[in-house]
RNA sequence: GCGGGCGUGGCGGAAUUGGCAGACGCGCAGGAUUUAGGUUCCUGUUCCGAGAGGAGUGAGGGUUCGAUUCCCUCCGCCCGCACCA
């Protein structure tokens, strides 16, 4: 394909798409050689104290792609060109800059990309990568690639093997509400001061004590209900389930399985992963979605006690308990058998078995009737000691709070539904102002604040109350006293399930002994090398096959997993252990890594980490001073990464309480999609417009928007873009579609756009036929000075708060303006291409070299705008009458408003407005308007 | 249902604390260059109206000298969570 500029009688100067191409790989080598881009640290392997200086610093980071064998998809460029025009514009203006990309290579697509090409994964990953450095490069984008990593790399996964052990051997001292070592752990028990969990501490076996210690700490191995995906043939966690219980990957089925299975205890941190959102510079939407996920919610634990022992409940609402007139189970409650009495067990069992059955695809389907069951059994409302029916029901989760509920039919609106539908029946423990107290009139449940009634006992009364909040602290009072229950926070949140039965992956850095006790390896064993292997496929299985038993490939390697060692206790043997962590392990921490990313002795250097990322100042929780990169990772990754960073702040390895300070979510690219009769995708690139409708192949096909991508047949590869119009093109079209967080339709047609401007620029600086600067000689003019600086102001002001659209409408003003003029005048060139360079790195090179500078323009500093030149001698007011501009005036800058409203009032178009009436009140805004009320 | 966000020309989008609506770009129209097409350049381009003028930021209402911006009601769209007790 020819580029849409180019033919016979093109100058031989125009910078065209291929003239881009040449100039880029020029600069490409120039910065390489040169290590343009190379950030110095205070301290270790990389340290340059001088070159330091005290210089601000920034740490601008975005999130790292994965290396798949597609290459970059066009979201990466999109992300990755803000964060380079950040770097670029910190960089001129005085920031020691930390920039730097590196690759989340482990998980589950390498795996399958390695597993459908026949290599391994090891060997395609290093190709992926090298193929992906090359088209980072092409962007022009302004890495230290000295700080480069790869979570696959045996140097990377030694200090992700090395924060687990630290996570092993810590535990939660909830009074602290902070992680500690171990080791202190032990010491309390030994003294005394705390108490073991499993008996008495000084009495137990060495074997015992092991056991016990496993239960605090924060990475344990639990025999628990887990997701078990026989298609992928590894358990997931549950932030990878999605809400029909399939796998976020793969779409199989998941299965709940008790299994033996590596967790973090992620649930201890909950309440601070809540509060800290408040110290983070974050939008409302990604915080709302953690808080969300994190799901805490206050309420009570009440007690029921039945016959078949005591039903204990969670609770929102502590204070509708008065009308609480049945109860309701999850089908899978333990105490389900013991309540169901013989007449009802044949309908109890059958329910149990049609709840099971449609647990994970079909619940919503058949939408929120409420289906449920009467076990027969009775229990004890302990305010007003009412026997109670005792109900199972599929809409009462077993995941959730006790997976038993007692049903408030007057003020929940779920509870009303099921005692409508089974005749149960509804008592009103409140007076709404609208509502007669006789609820077979009620419609729905009423839910808000109205007087209580009904609610009453020997030593409690609500009735009276107009409160829930009043209500609910005198009901959970009374619950406490009287040991009914208590005030109780729940979380939606679970413990993080952290094993795979997957092959590319870090190993566990965990052997077991005899007893199947887990141990540490010590650090000098580290790294635990992921063993080569042909055999690297996962077992996986019928996806529907609940009952298989998931297999990890390491396991097949005898030779590696068993081994003999001496850990202090003579020399055993041991087994290790045959799972690898999950996809999330190794981005938990890299940003922590390029801090210091040859450092063998620390994970990082504790004087790079308060470096590049310390708090700065009170209630300043550190971390990088940007991160950009998709809402997709608003709870995974996100939330995880802040769990490893509070714990390796808690035990003193880092400064920063949080890791990501500002984060910035970028759009989603989209694109045209084309679907046939069939509704099938065609190729979107083939589809030709005619007379306002779409054509594929001669046939009609309809066009609707959609994520650009493989799936709609609409992508198109940074490359091709590249090849057809230059880097800087691309880069200044992905930056001028619109906001860096607004989703934008990409439309081809529109980037020639930005490439005409770029050739203006080159046109106004550089003579076509000739190559040789054209600039003109002789002092610009006072406007055109003006139009420069004006220029300089709003390009900072629109950089520093990353409008990047905004800011390069700001230089296509300048240089119209300069086209008007016929070039661009000399002593405006630097400043021009300057501000220029941020954006379109590669052309401001060129242009900088070729005005005579011998140096790169990276480091140049950014122009400032002259503050004389921001400010003009005459102001133009509009003149508003009764709110519509009627005239225009044109006043000395330093007017009075007594002037500037006399000259209103004078002008002429103001005059015939008023017609000769006086008026009522004008309003003289200085610098703005003026506004005449008539 | 709950939470977050958004509605501005033919299209993508601009508009400091409320102060000239439509910056910039695409497209379109006309013109220059060109054998022609394309490229490049210039001019114009919210709508109605020949014009004077009028209307206009999803709809309606409010506050204000003045509202795209603030408040209320409604409509529509996007994203996340979803029987969470």
């Amino acid at each position: 394909m020819s580029t849409p500029d180019s033919t016979a009688d093109t100058p031989a100067h125009r910078y065209t798409g291929a003239l881009a191409g040449v100039i880029e790989a020029r600069w490409h080598d120039r910065w390489d050689a040169e290590g343009t881009f190379d950030t110095p640290n205070p301290a270790g392997p990389l340290a340059d104290a001088a070159a330091v200086g005290s210089r601000p610093k920034r740490f601008i980071l975005d999130m790292f792609p994965y290396p798949s064998g597609a290459g970059l998809h066009m979201g990466h460029p999109l992300g990755f060109t803000a964060t380079d025009i950040y770097a670029r514009y910190m960089r001129m203006t005085g920031h020691n800059v930390l920039y730097t990309m590196g690759f989340d290579a482990f998980g589950l697509p390498a795996e399958q990309y390695a597993v459908q090409t026949g290599q391994h994964p090891a060997v395609t990953t290093d190709q992926n990568i090298a193929n992906i450095r090359a088209q980072l490069r092409r962007l022009g984008l302004s890495h230290d690639r000295r700080r480069s990593i790869s979570t696959t790399d045996p140097d990377y996964y030694r200090w992700t093997q090395w924060i687990f052990l630290q996570i092993f051997n810590a535990w939660f001292d909830p009074d602290r509400k902070k992680a500690r070592r171990i080791d202190e752990l032990v010491a309390e028990l030994d003294a005394g001061t705390r108490g073991a969990r499993t008996g008495a501490w000084a009495s137990m076996s060495p074997a015992q004590r092991r056991a016990e210690l496993d239960q605090w700490r924060l990475a344990y191995v639990s025999d628990a209900p887990v997701n078990w995906c026989p298609g992928l043939g590894t358990v997931v966690a549950n932030e990878e389930v999605t809400a029909d219980g399939r796998s976020d990957r793969g779409n199989f089925p998941v299965f709940k399985r008790n299994m033996r299975q590596w967790m973090m205890r992620i649930t201890a941190y909950a309440d601070r992963l809540i509060d800290d959102l408040d110290l983070l510079d974050w939008t409302d939407a990604i915080k709302a979605m953690q808080r969300n996920w994190i799901g805490r919610s206050e309420g009570a634990t009440v007690h029921f006690e039945s016959p078949a022992g005591r039903i204990t409940v969670f609770t929102t609402r502590p204070d509708t308990l008065f009308g609480a007139t049945f109860m309701v189970l999850a089908p899978e409650h333990p105490l389900v058998d013991a309540l169901t009495t013989p007449a009802q067990a044949d309908a109890v069992a059958a329910y149990r078995r049609a709840a099971q059955a449609k647990k994970d695809v079909d619940r919503q389907d058949e939408g929120r009737e409420k289906t449920g069951v009467f076990t027969g059994g009775h229990a004890v409302n302990p305010v007003n000691g009412q026997q109670v029916p005792v109900w199972i029901a599929d809409y009462v989760l077993m995941g959730y709070g006790t997976g038993a509920i007692m049903a408030v039919p007057c003020g929940d609106e779920r509870d009303f539904e099921f005692a409508r539908t089974f005749g149960l029946p509804i008592v009103a423990i409140q007076q709404p102002a609208d509502r007669s107290l006789d609820t077979s009139s009620w419609a729905d449940a009423f839910v808000g604040d109205a007087p209580y009634v009904n609610s009453a006992n020997q030593s409690l009364s609500l009735d009276g109350i107009d409160s829930v909040t009043e209500a609910k602290r005198l009901m959970n009072g009374w619950l406490e006293a009287h040991g009914h229950g208590h005030a109780t926070v729940t979380y939606k949140l679970r413990d993080w399930l952290f094993s795979r039965q997957r092959y590319w992956g870090e190993p566990f850095p965990i052997i077991y002994d005899e007893h199947g006790s887990p141990h540490a390896l010590p650090d000098s064993a580290l790294p635990v090398l992921l063993p080569d292997t042909d055999q690297f496929s996962p077992r996986t299985f019928d996806p529907d096959d609940a009952m298989s038993d998931p297999e990890s490939p390491l396991d097949r390697l005898a030779d590696w997993v068993e081994l003999e060692l001496d850990l202090g206790d003579g020399l055993r043997r041991y087994r290790r252990d045959s799972n690898v962590m999950p996809q999330w392990a190794g981005s938990c921490w890299y940003e922590l890594r390029y801090l210091d990313p040859t450092n063998d002795d620390h994970f990082v250097d504790p004087a790079n980490e308060q470096y590049w990322m310390g708090p700065q100042g009170p209630g300043h929780p550190g971390g990088t001073d940007l991160y950009v990169g998709g809402v997709e990772h608003a709870v995974l990754h996100l939330l995880y990464a802040r769990f490893w960073h509070k714990v390796l702040h808690d035990l003193g390895h880092v400064s920063s309480v949080e890791p990501f300070h500002k984060l910035f979510n970028q759009g989603y690219i989209l694109a045209a999609a084309y679907q046939d009769e069939r509704g099938m995708y065609v190729e979107a690139s083939q589809v030709e417009q005619r007379d306002g409708s779409y054509v594929y192949e001669g046939r009609p096909v309809t066009r609707e928007y959609g994520k650009m991508g493989k799936s709609l047949k609409n992508a198109i590869a940074p490359d091709e873009v590249c090849e057809q119009y230059g880097a800087d093109t691309l880069r200044l079209y992905l930056m001028s579609m619109g906001p860096l967080d607004a989703s934008r339709p990409w439309e081809s047609k529109d980037v020639v756009g930005v490439h005409r401007f770029l050739q203006r620029v080159w046109r106004n600086i550089v003579d076509e036929d000739s190559g040789a600067v054209r600039t003109l000689d002789g002092a610009p003019d006072t406007e055109t000075l003006r139009v420069l600086h004006r220029t300089t102001a709003a390009v900072r002001e629109e950089l520093d708060h990353l409008r990047f659209n905004t800011a390069i409408a700001k230089l296509i003003e300048l240089n119209n303006h300069l086209t008007k003029l016929g070039g661009c005048p000399a002593a405006m060139a630097d400043d021009l291409v300057a501000m220029l360079a941020p954006f379109a790195p590669h052309m401001a090179e060129e242009l900088w070299s070729r005005l005579g500078h011998g140096t790169s323009i990276t480091h140049h500093p950014f122009p400032v705008a002259d503050p004389a030149y921001l400010t003009s001698d005459t102001v133009e007011y509009p003149v508003q009458v009764n709110g519509k501009v009627r005239a225009r005036i044109t006043v000395a800058a330093d007017a009075d408003a007594a002037t500037v409203e006399a000259t209103a009032l004078a002008d002429e178009r103001i005059v015939t407005t008023l017609a000769g009436a006086a008026p009522k009140k004008v309003i003289v805004v200085p610098g703005r308007t003026v506004s005449i009320v008539a």
